[in-house]
DNA sequence: CCGATACTGATACGCCATTATCATTTACGA
DNA sequence: TCGTAAATGATAATGGCGTATCAGTATCGG
């Protein structure tokens, strides 16, 4: 028999992973456009969707919801930890650690199975 | 001259802000509709898009943002505090306090601005 | 009570992010 | 190298949320 149900490897889908994996932080599927672009000219936002979709389904690939925005976009597989949104220039950071006291927080007759914590404020590159 | 530029005081607007009030918590327009049309039936979602969007232009209403979800409304004025999001009945509700350490998150050269903090899990009414 | 006009409900429309379509190109096993 | 089916890019279509429109209704100062 002929090839079947195989995942190609192309072009685009290696500058797409590559553009995930040099940011190192969540990125929008137009943020992963603009950066895969000069390592596979021509590439479509349609591929970039596409290829999202099937790294979430596959595995490799986190969908990181930020309230009120739309979703980004990481490398599966960090260890748990958080982000920070600038509020200058959009970017969203990974960033180590947890607070204490979640728990705590939990009212009585809750019970706690998980939590988000984003920061915000400016990244060192749009501080003054 | 006539009346200008006044707001009326309608059964509508009435019966939303009773809804928002009695809930206590974050509610989505859908949620207010389902909670005010008893209070003034035959109330339509566009009348609580408006009331929402006046509300929060007035300041009385606080639009809250949940990741990955849509908008939700609460009263205006309550002290600092973050959210806890139900993941069986989809009701998000208010926790006091606020973890500590997060300056301590925030990466050398990142200025802190403000946070935020959603916990999961089941709220007493859905927990076993 | 009256009249001007803000308000309302139903719904058409618009906006965005994402997905489906389809003709063409490309990867890759044989 | 060949053949075939997956992949791609351009773009139309979709879906969800919110707003604009408009004719009819209700508020409220006078």
């Amino acid at each position: 028999m002929t090839n079947r149900g195989s995942e190609r490897d192309t072009q685009q889908k290696r500058a797409i992973r590559s553009a995930i994996e040099t940011a190192g932080r969540p990125m929008s599927p137009r943020e992963v456009l603009d950066e895969a672009l000069p390592l596979s000219p021509g590439l479509g936002i349609a591929t970039v969707y596409r290829t999202l979709k099937s790294g979430v389904d596959g595995g490799w690939l986190t969908q990181v919801e930020l309230p009120g925005e739309p979703p980004r976009y990481e490398a599966t597989g960090k260890q748990h930890h958080h982000h920070f949104h600038c509020r200058s220039c959009d970017r969203v950071y990974e960033i180590e650690g947890c607070p204490d006291g979640l728990r705590a927080l939990t009212p009585p007759g809750f019970s706690l199975e998980a939590h988000e914590v984003v920061l915000y404020g400016l990244c060192a590159a749009c501080a003054p």
